[in-house]
Parts: structure tokens; sequence; C-alpha cells
RNA sequence: GUGGGUGUAGCUCAGUUUGGUAGAGCGGCAGGUUGUGGCCCUGUUGGCCGCGGGUUCAACUCCCGUCACUCACCCCA
């Protein structure tokens, strides 16, 4: 049997972990610079959780769910996001009593059982943020302008940054009943899956691709914009107000849709040219119900969430991520006792931070040579009977390729000091 | 769930049209005189040609099925 790894998910092999810690690390680094705080939340929480929180009605909870039953019986489910569970350990742990307003990031994984392809995984990751108890465009604006810088400092350009409201609970419904008296005469004329999509979520009529639909759309439906209340348009201006004081581009979509059932007002996607046709690189808005909905107070809050899978394909496209070389060296011994010396010699070298490797095949010297250079190994140690018998190592630097002696008693000390002279 | 593409050595792929039990490059290993890497050269390692069935004297090659990977739809990060 030839085990292999399940449909969806990824190994990170050797050569490419270096990227997740980079990135990783960025993420973390960037964070604690802009005073965000982490946060971790269970790998699976109570399946009423997502069903409550993200909407049953969407596709995220109604079909892409890995949910089982424990040996309790209680429906559990592995998280497809992350901003329920959050909100749910900010409402129990009274996180709101610590401070007014809650910044807090985080990196995890996340299942969802879709159809893997380009940039979409069952498992994959996430990073991202929430600003939790303001009402006020400053949050929005700070989410979309945070992200836009963390992309900013991580080398990415030629980002877009598509931005719309979809309006408060109030507005939404007043215009949804307008949007379906406008279309109602070209129902028919609609495909399939909109027909459905009518009775049960039509603002997401507006993420249908078909050539048809978006024609329908573009000639008859009502932009959402044109329906906002006073107070939320007054919001979304002061948003696009404070983006272009901070110099962050962006353009309106009024026909950008978030499937999560959360959202209100702000809603926004930055998409990159250089994915595939999953496009989004980050999307995320503000949800001033959630928390009160998962049985919290009424708190206003504002969140983004970024694909890491997505990110690293941008920043291998652009050269984004720096080389891992550490320098370090290799030491090549010949007979049983200058392998013991070389042996302590490493342990001794590695006590003093030096990144050290011995042979473990007992190789001839041409074979550790080559070792130590595939490895690029900057530097390497020579010992044999030879030096045994003159009570010296070799150092060998391996760019310019001369050798240094060194007697064998200081060799640990005068070693490290060459090296980092 | 639906559609397209692809499955041949560890990796990247040729060979399939015109059926005769497999090749290259890279990699791994070992050598190119007696203890010194990179470049070059030589040798060597390595594949039931995704799996199962059918046609045939004979199948990597033709037919059917199946699985996997991949891209796209749907939806999302």
């Amino acid at each position: 049997m030839q085990y292999q790894n399940i449909k969806g998910t990824k190994d990170v092999l050797p050569s490419e972990s270096y990227q997740w810690q980079y990135l990783e690390k960025f993420i973390a680094d960037f964070f604690d610079k802009n005073n965000y705080q982490e946060i971790r939340t269970p790998a699976f929480e109570m399946t009423e959780l997502f069903a409550h929180g993200v909407g049953s009605d969407t596709d995220v909870v109604s079909k892409e769910m890995y949910t089982f039953l424990d040996k309790g019986n209680t429906s559990l489910t592995l998280k497809p996001e992350l901003t329920a569970p959050v909100i749910r350990s900010y409402i129990q742990n009274r996180l709101d009593q610590i401070s007014t307003i809650v910044k807090v990031y985080y990196i995890d994984a996340l299942f969802r059982q879709e159809r893997p392809q380009k940039g979409r995984q069952r498992q994959f990751h996430q990073f991202g943020f929430e600003i939790i108890g303001s009402p006020h465009p400053e949050a929005d604006a700070e989410v979309i302008q945070t992200m836009y810088e963390l992309y900013t400092q991580l080398g990415i350009r030629d980002l877009n940054i598509r931005l719309n409201s979809i309006g408060s609970r109030e507005s939404r419904k007043n215009y949804l009943a307008i949007l379906k008296s406008e279309l109602m005469p070209f129902l028919n004329d609609f495909c399939p899956t909109c027909q459905q999509r009518f009775q049960t979520n039509i603002l997401r009529l507006f993420d249908c691709k078909a050539e048809s639909c978006q024609q329908i759309l573009a000639n008859h439906a009502p932009s959402i914009l044109d329906h906002l209340s006073e107070d939320d348009r007054i919001h979304f201006d002061e948003v696009k107000h404070l983006l272009d004081l901070t110099d962050v581009p962006y353009s309106i979509d009024n026909r950008l849709v978030r499937g999560l059932d959360y959202y209100t007002r702000t809603t926004f996607e930055i998409t990159s040219s250089l994915l595939g046709s999953q496009d989004a690189v980050c999307g995320g808005g503000r949800y001033d119900h959630l928390v009160e909905d998962l049985g919290g107070k009424p708190t206003p809050a504002v969140g983004v969430a970024s694909g890491m899978e997505r990110l690293l394909l941008i920043l291998n496209q652009i050269g984004g991520i720096p080389e891992s070389q550490k320098p370090f060296l290799f030491i090549v011994s010949l007979g049983e006792q200058a392998r013991r010396r070389g042996f302590v010699l490493a342990a001794d070298l590695r006590k003093k931070g030096i990144a050290c490797e011995t042979d473990f095949l007992r190789r001839s010297m041409k074979a550790q040579m080559r070792e130590a250079d595939k490895k690029a190994a900057k530097w390497v140690v020579i010992i044999g009977d030879n030096e045994i018998e003159k009570n010296i190592v070799f150092l060998k630097d391996m760019t310019a390729g001369n050798q240094t002696p060194f007697t064998m008693e200081t060799a640990t000390e005068e070693i490290y000091q060459y090296i980092n002279r």
C-alpha cells in the first residue's frame, strides 16, 4: 500500500519550508510593530457556531464544511473560516473588559471541502486581523490601509483594491426589495442557479459569471450605492476619504458581494493578476452584528483575511522571498581517530553557535568534499592521519580555496575567532 | 457536483500516429593513481510505462473501465 496525502492537502518540504518561515515571521513582526496581538483558537468548533455565525445558506456552511460527530454525539466542524471562532473567543473570554477596542491577528489553517485548483486547497492557511469595538470609518480604513501596507512592505505591487458598501441591514433590506421587484420581470432569463439564488440570496446574483446574467444586471439592476441610508453613505464616504488621504488606491465596485452573511456596510477584496482564476489575495469587511448574533453585547467590528498560499504564489513570481543561506562548516575526517576528533570538534563548535556537520557515511575524502560543496559549506575542516600526526587541523575556505592550519588543542577557539573576524 | 488536460526512472520529459516486452537530460553512487569540492570525462544505479480488464501470436502503444494529479466552472482567501 502506497500511502498518499489527502486530496487538497500539501506537504511543505524542506526545500520550501523556509518560505513559510519567512512569511510567518514577516507577518508576526509586522503586527507586532502595529500593535496587534495574536489570538489562537482551536482547530475545531461546535458546528452550530458556523451555521449561526457565517450563515447556513452560504456555500461555505451548506456544502464545504468538514463536519463530524464526536463520541458524545456532538456535531463538530473543522474551522472553515476564522472570524466566527475569534468572535466566539472574544465573547467567551470577555475581551471587551480588557479594552474597549480589541485588535487581534492570527495565522491559521482552515478546511473546506471544495474541488482543489490553483490557489485553492482543502486545507489552506490564512492570516488576518480584526478591529473589534469601533463603529466608525477609521477602523474600516485602517484595516484596508494596514493590509495594503503589509503587501507593499512585502514588495508586492500591482494590486487591485475593490471597494463597496452593502449598507446596514436596514438599508440592505430596502434595497433587496427594490432589486427583487426590478428584476422580477426577467426572472426566466437568468441561469438556473441564479433563479434559485433569486429566492435564497438575491445579492449573490452579482457573483454570477454568466454573460447573459451580467447583461441583465447591467441593464436593469439598481446599484446598492444609490440606495444606502444617509448614515451608510456618510460612513462610506469617510472610508474613501481616509483612503485617499493615505494614498491607498482603490476602485469602487458596486457588484462586489461577499459570500459570508455577516457583512454590513464596507466590503472589500484585493486581487492580483499574478494569481490564477482565484485571484483574490484577501477579502474582508465590516460586520456590525456578528458579536450580538453569537450572544455577545452589540459590538461593531471589521476585519480581513488573506490567503497564505496565494500570497506565496505571488511572492514566488516576483522573487520576493530572500534565499536563506546560513554559512556552515563541514568536517571532513579520514580514519577512526580523526573521525572521533572531528566529532568532538563539531560538538564544541556547535556550542559556540557555529552550524557544523560531520560526515556520517565514512566515505572517501573526495566524496566528503563533494558533499560539503553540494551543501554549500562555507568552510571545511580537514582531519586525517597527517593532521593527527602533526597535531593540527586544516581549515579550508571554500570560496577562496586556501587552507589554514590550527593546533589541535586550541582549534575550537581559533576557528571560532577566524571565521568571525 | 460538472467539464477540459495529463499520468513512462527520484525530477523534467521523449517514445504511442505506422503494436514487436523502454530512452535522454538532470539527480544519486563510484572512478579519472597513492588525502582535497566546483568545470569536464567515464562507469553505474534506477521504471510490472497509474491500476484493472479486453482485442492480438505479441500492447507503453489500440478499445473499455477505474483511480490519481491538474486547470477551469461553482464559491472563496
